[in-house]
DNA sequence: CCCATGACTTGAA
DNA sequence: TTTCAAGCCATGG
């Protein structure tokens, strides 16, 4: 091989055939469909796409939720723990704290209190239609 | 092209 | 219970 995946480069899909940047795009809708005063975490997310140990693309890919239309609630994805790891993107160090407690999300020393209440599973909330 | 890093997760010790 | 190592794959130097 030459190289990795060079040609792997999509500058624009007219046609959404191309399952290899859904990625990119389940993830940011998957995120868009989080339920208010509900949060869940990268790993379920990836899961539910069926990329379990992708979790990591799911964080970067969050990264272009800022930029990405029509805005992603990205405050809304935490990781496994309940911990709000990725405040740091975010405008302000609080903003996340600050969405989600708007939200009725009690956090708590950057921790989602009540973590196992409000975690939202899309492989379980959201039915795969056969 | 090679190397390092990252909004993570899992499994083994 | 905590800690360590490996896997994941895209992006940047």
């Amino acid at each position: 091989m030459v190289g990795r995946r060079e040609e792997n480069q999509v500058p624009e899909n007219p046609n959404m055939s191309k399952d290899k940047t859904s990625f990119f795009q389940d993830v940011l809708d998957v995120a868009r469909l989080i339920p208010v005063g509900r949060v869940t975490s990268y790993g379920a997310i990836a899961t539910y796409l069926g990329a379990a140990r992708s979790a990591r693309m799911v964080g970067w890919a969050m990264n272009s939720s800022f930029t990405s239309v029509p805005p992603v609630p990205a405050h809304r994805v935490v990781n496994r723990n309940g911990d709000l790891s990725g405040r740091l993107q975010f405008e302000t160090p609080t903003k996340m704290q600050e969405l989600l407690e708007a939200e009725g999300v009690v956090i708590k020393n950057d921790w989602v209190v009540d973590f196992a209440k409000v975690f939202w599973n899309p492989t379980n909330e959201l039915n795969i239609v056969d």
